[in-house]
Order: structure tokens, then sequence, then C-alpha cells
DNA sequence: CTAGGGTTAG
């Protein structure tokens, strides 16, 4: 239950957070606040060097603290440094008086204390220190980097403080600061590493923010940055998730040019990329080149043809493909079967895949939940909602946890089946057994509402979310609009849309394809056209589904002329027309009374006459 | 350090 309520908590504010450049922070008389004492600065206070050292060393923390107690924990901690202690000592004695005595020290105390443990080697205790600064980063990139730099470096202190600055952040989540150390490590000439960077990239194409992957693999080219094969492969991973194939292919250039060959990853990664975007053909080109370069296909590039295969409703081609493995001497692992299972599943051949189920088993390859959700979202598309429900059981009979995606699948087929207090039931169930509602589960009840044309009661669903701190995604505006718009409430949905643009969304095909629809629908052509040029502006281009909309609108009002013009224009920009552009043209034409061709290319002939 | 499987719009 009160798993929603921990991401509640208020984004941190960056411009409250940190401390100011103030000169008072150069101070050493107010370095530090201790919340519950009152020591007073005692700067004429003579330390027993050796001493403290040794009192630190064997951690009599009592003792240290009633010396601490005379004077305060930022002098002595300046002491220490003068009298060039040694720095795991002075690392201690920091670490012990943060925790136990709640000092705050300075951007500048904090600084001095790396550089002294760089200059040591020490860099494991950097990096610990780093990891956990990084957790609360009291201080900004701005200071941190400034105090650096007044400090000098010694050899490439501040450039390996700064590259494991870059990774703390990127290890606790924090992206976008992991970034603008990046780019103040180029503006302060401190040197990074791929230890850093290959993380950095790592989490940024994890979160689809491949344009920034690409500026920053340029700018690491750019900064002579020592790149290795991940980087490259990181990179074209990226690449290939969004499309950019051509682009993809550019960086294996580049990698070959740094002197590192295409590995099996790199073609996997290729491989996939191409299977997910649909492309079998060009899959299957790099298959054999990747065999002709004697670069051996390994478990992994099968199950990705499997996937692909299966993706592609190719079925026979993926069995071959599983033939095949096993053939080259490779076993099939759990997510070799599951890939199959899955893929049988949602082309609708259940038997087999349950057949297959067992087949594991035999195996000793044990189902794992995936396997289950697979082959429950298969008994859900074939609305056996019983068996499916009952699986979710077999499940925890199974010893195995139902997770997020198991409750989603069936979430989503009570409210495809109308079904929506089984739906709700089921949210009630994953929360007492602990398992979170993610957005999907938001949206699988909110297309439920929407199905049965109740968007207000869906809308209230989504502000519940947002209350519960998840925010609402593009899939959950696309819902939303596409509801509105078929409700023929096209302005509140156009509402919506500029609420996206707000938050920082970017609107998809389907949403601008949704208004083009909606507006079609109130009979309002202009407002149709504009949202269609809005949408060229803002990058995106019409696809089939848009020019089907636009045809479909043109072809209602009678405008038959208008259609055929767009039909061409499709055509021009080498878009092929699909089975509905053929149905909404067909209608037309048989009124007309044209008698349609089977050839693709008919459409370029004149409609009107 | 990097590649593969399961849910939501259509």
């Amino acid at each position: 239950m009160n798993c929603l309520r921990l991401t509640q908590f208020p984004k941190r504010c960056v411009s409250t957070r940190f401390p100011s450049l103030d000169p008072k922070l150069n101070n050493t008389k107010t370095p530090f606040s201790s919340p519950n004492s009152t020591y007073t600065t005692l700067n004429s206070h003579t330390f027993d060097t050796p001493t403290i050292s040794q009192l630190i060393a064997k951690q009599h923390w009592s003792k240290l603290k009633t010396i601490v107690k005379e004077t305060n924990p930022g002098s002595l901690l300046q002491h220490l440094f003068n009298s060039e202690a040694q720095p795991d000592l002075i690392l201690s004695y920091f670490k012990w008086t943060q925790k136990e005595l709640g000092a705050i020290y300075n951007v500048e105390q904090f600084c001095r204390l790396l550089h002294l443990l760089a200059n040591a080697k020490n860099y494991n205790k950097i990096r610990a220190l780093l990891d956990s600064f990084a957790k609360h980063a009291h201080y900004s990139n701005s200071i941190i980097f400034h105090s650096l730099s007044v400090l000098g470096s010694w050899g490439c202190a501040n450039s390996i403080i700064v590259d494991m600055l870059v990774w703390a952040y990127v290890k606790n989540g924090e992206i976008d600061l992991a970034l603008e150390g990046f780019d103040r490590a180029g503006d302060y000439g401190f040197r990074l590493s791929a230890l850093s960077c290959n993380p950095m990239l790592i989490s940024l194409v994890k979160e689809g923010r491949i344009g920034v992957v690409e500026s920053v693999y340029k700018e690491m080219i750019r900064r002579r940055i020592g790149v290795n094969v991940v980087t490259f492969d990181v990179v074209i991973n990226g690449l290939c998730k969004v499309g950019k194939f051509q682009k993809a292919e550019d960086v294996v250039e580049d990698m070959k040019a740094w002197g590192f060959s295409p590995s099996v990853i790199t073609y996997n990664t290729v491989i996939d990329g191409y299977c997910k975007a649909g492309k079998m053909y060009k899959a299957d080109a790099l298959l054999k080149e990747m065999v002709a370069k004697r670069i051996h296909p390994n478990e992994i590039t099968f199950n990705i043809l499997i996937d692909g295969f299966c993706r592609d409703e190719n079925v026979t081609a993926a069995k071959k493909v599983f033939e095949e493995m096993q053939r080259q001497g490779l076993q099939p692992n759990v997510v070799t079967y599951n890939s199959l299972i899955n893929g049988l599943c949602i082309n609708g051949k259940l038997d087999e895949a349950l057949g297959l189920q067992d087949k594991m088993s035999g195996m000793g390859l044990k189902p794992n939940v995936v396997t289950y959700n697979a082959l429950i979202n298969g008994f859900c598309k074939k609305k056996m909602l019983k068996e499916a429900r009952e699986m979710l059981d077999d499940i925890g009979k199974r010893g195995l946890a139902p997770n997020v995606i198991t409750f989603n699948t069936l979430i989503d087929a009570y409210g495809k089946a109308g079904r929506m207090d089984d739906a709700f039931s089921l949210r009630g169930m994953m929360l007492d057994i602990g398992v979170c509602p993610n957005v999907s589960t938001y949206n699988c009840l909110i297309v439920g509402f929407c199905r049965e044309g109740n968007v207000k009661e869906a809308r209230k669903l989504a502000k519940e979310m947002e209350g519960n701190g998840l925010k609402a995604d593009l899939v959950t505006y696309n819902i939303l609009v596409d509801a509105l718009c078929k409700k023929g409430e096209t302005r509140k949905a156009v509402r919506l849309l500029d609420e996206m643009f707000e938050v920082g969304l970017n609107p998809s095909h389907l949403t601008y394809n949704a208004l083009i629809d909606g507006y079609f629908r109130e009979g309002n052509s202009t407002a149709a056209l504009n949202v269609r040029t809005l949408m060229e502006k803002k990058g995106r281009r019409a696809n089939i589904v848009t020019y089907n909309v636009l045809i479909k609108g043109f072809c209602n009002k009678g405008k038959l002329e208008e259609a055929n013009r767009l039909l061409n224009e499709m055509l021009e920009k080498g878009l092929i027309p699909n089975r509905t552009t053929y149905e909404i043209l067909r209608d037309e034409m048989m009124e007309k009374g044209f008698i349609p061709d089977v050839d693709g290319h008919l459409y370029n002939v004149s409609i009107s006459s």
C-alpha cells in the first residue's frame, strides 16, 4: 500500500538546495553547524597531532569527542590538513564528525580532502566518498569545480576526482547532474574517462534520451576521451533502438577507424534493432555477414532472431531458427523458450505454446514469471479470462511471484471485457501482496474506462495516479486524446496536447492522428489540416496512418480530388498504401462506379477523372 | 562495464 507513496516526495529543487557562492563560505569560522551542540571557535587552541591521529586510528571516538568539544569539528579538520596527517585518518575523522556530530563542512574542505586522497592514490575511498555525496549533493557542480580548480592540480588529481564524481552521479540516478559535470569538465579542461562516460551513456540509452547520447558521444570523440568497444556498442544500441540505422552504421565505421572490430555483441545489437523495426531482411543479411566474417552467432543471436520472426508473424521461420541453433550445438535457454512461447501466444497458437512449456520443463528448464506472463497474455488474447486468472494462482503455487506485468496483463484483459470491477479487485490484490502499480497499470485501467465511453472516470483515475506520484506518460495522453476525439470533444483533446508540451512530452504520430481524425469527424477539415501542419513543425512527418486519416476525412466530405492528391503525395514520399488505405478508397471508388485493381499502383491514377 | 524474453495507445 505504502509503496505508492514512496514516489510522492517532491522533486528536489536545484535552485534552493545548493549553497550559493557566498564569500562567507570561505570563512573558516562558519564552515559547519551542529544542531545539538554549541561549539565555539577556538582558533588559538593547540592540538597534539600524533595523539589525535592515534585516537582516530584506534577509533577512540569518545576521547576524541571531548577534544572536539573544546573547539569545533571544522577547526580540528583544518588542523589535520595543516599538520599533514594521513589522508585515511582525516577521512575517518570527516565521516565520523558528519555522522555523529552532524558536522557540515564547506566545499573547500570537502575538495581538499578529495585532493589528499587522490594524491595518496586512495581511489576506492574517493569513489565511496563521492558515492555518498551524490546521494545528497549538498554542493553544486559549479562550486565543486571552482573549488577544485582553485586548489590546483598535482598530476591529474582533479580529472580523476571529477571522473569519479560523474560516475557517482550516474550510479545514484542523477543523470542530469552527471551531464552537467561532463559539460563542466570540458570547460575546465578536466579529462574524463570511459569509466564514467560509458555508464552515463548506458543510463541515457535506458532513459531513451538518444539525442543526448549522440551529442555526448561526439563530444567524447572530440575531447579524445579514451573510448573503448563498450562505448561504441552502447551508442550503436541507442541509435538502433530509435531506428537511426544509418547513424548506427556510421558509428560502426567510427569504431573500425579507432581500431576496434565489431564483435558478436555489435552484430547482435544491430540485428536486434532491425528485428524490432520489422526489417527481418536486414537482420538476415547481417546474420550472413557475421558468419562470413567468422564471428560466431551465440544463443543471444538466435534468441533475437526467434523473437524477431515471431513479431513478424512468421512462427515457421522462428521454429526453423530454433532447430538451427541446436544443430549448431547451442542449447536453447529459458529466454529462447520464452521468446518462442510468447511468439506462439501472440500469433494465436496457444496450444503449441503450452506444449512448449511442458517441453522446456522436460529439458530441465524451469518456466519463470516471464513464461507465465506470456501464457497469461495468450489466454487473454483468446478471451479465456478464467484460464488466465487461474494461471495467476499457478504462479504462486510454483513458488514464483507474479509481478506488475502479470497484473497489468490481466487488468487490461478485464478492462477490454468490460469487467472493470474485476480489474479493480486485481489492483487491490496487487497492493495487498506488495506489487506496486505503475503507469502501465493505470493506463490499462484508464483505457478500460475509455472503452465504455467513460472519459470522465478515466481522467479522474489519471488525476489519482498523479496524486500517487506517478506521472502520466505518452501512452496515458494518447489514450485520453484518442477517447476524447472519438467522443467528439476534440477541443478538450487539444488542451491535453498543450499539456503534453508543457510537461515536456513529445506527442507521437498517434496523438496527432487522433486529433486529425477528431476534427474531421466534427467536419472541421481546416482545423484537421492545421494539426497536420503543427505535427510537421514539431518534427513528426506524416506516416501511413496520418495519410489514411486524411484521405478518409476528405473522402467522407466528398472531396475526392483532395483525397487523390494526398494519395499521390504519400506515394511520392515512398509510403506504401496499406490495406486500410485500400479499403477507404475502395468504398468511394465503388460508389463512383470505379472497379479497383489489385495492383498497388492503381491509386496513382486519378480517382475523380 | 555493452547484446536477448513478458503488459498499456493503434
